[in-house]
DNA sequence: ATTGTAATGTTATGTTATTACATTGTTGTG
DNA sequence: CACAACAATGTAATAACATAACATTACAAT
């Protein structure tokens, strides 16, 4: 079971399963994935995962990868900042690592006001080779 | 490395078609929107446009919008640092502006570096409103 | 002219995501 | 309890995005 760290709402069964599934892999999924891992547990159509995605996301337990059309449970200690976290993708082995940056937080929204731009979000996802990867 | 980033061989006749309705375009679009464009240009089917992308994704003068699924023809006057530029999506109206960081791009180098983390592209895409948009 | 390669054409299929509608479960109120 | 209101779930169909596999055409270099 994962009991995560944030503080949210009680969550559904199949908002549990879906989470519990991202919890358990070590690296992104896809929706169809997720959807072919819970076929056991009764799961039938896309949108059983999509409606607790969309769930999860919006109460932060869940990041979407759009450079991958994937899915990752948060792994912050702290997820205040969901909105800004920047993500490293190893495209060697898949795996994906989160890090807030207050400065670089701080940056974007600089930039954007030097262009009177209101900032909701930002996506930021770095591609390259994990440390892990580098040395074997 | 004197050769300017946007040098690129002739285009061929696909490779212009998608290009100027790109380039024509005053907002980013979907590789279907192209298809059905250039459909009277002979277009018939999806790998025309996205062969055509592809080579103009090598060459620099597309970007991809990963967040969106979408592309944009490059406004840079400046046409160095294609692989870390920021987008601003404005999501009232669509429009998108496109700003090369030096200072973020260096940033987000050394966050990388502090994780030993190979960096090879940033995706960075902001949302939010734009400046146009507010005033209305 | 022939041959090697890039570009294009065509069909089919794979992958990701949403719309629309029906049913079931849960909660709060008289 | 009854039942209304709403949240969650189930199901089918389809839309939107992207690639695989293979056939053909265009064209430059020898």
């Amino acid at each position: 079971m994962s009991e995560h760290i944030h503080a949210h709402g009680k969550l559904t069964k199949n908002q549990t399963l879906v989470m519990d599934a991202l919890a358990n892999a070590d690296g992104p999924l896809s929706a169809y994935t997720i959807l072919d891992q819970l076929r056991g547990n009764g799961f039938r159509a896309p949108l059983q995962v999509y409606r607790a995605l969309d769930k999860l996301l919006d109460s932060g337990l869940v990041h979407r990868l759009e450079s991958l059309n994937a899915f990752v449970a948060c792994r912050h200690d702290d997820c205040t900042d969901h909105e800004q976290t920047v993500f490293m993708i190893c495209e060697t082995c898949g795996k994906v690592s989160e890090i807030a940056d207050k400065a670089l937080t701080q940056h974007l929204q600089k930039m954007a006001s030097a262009s009177q731009f209101s900032l909701t979000k930002a996506t930021i996802e770095l591609r390259g080779m994990c440390k892990g990867c580098k040395t074997v």
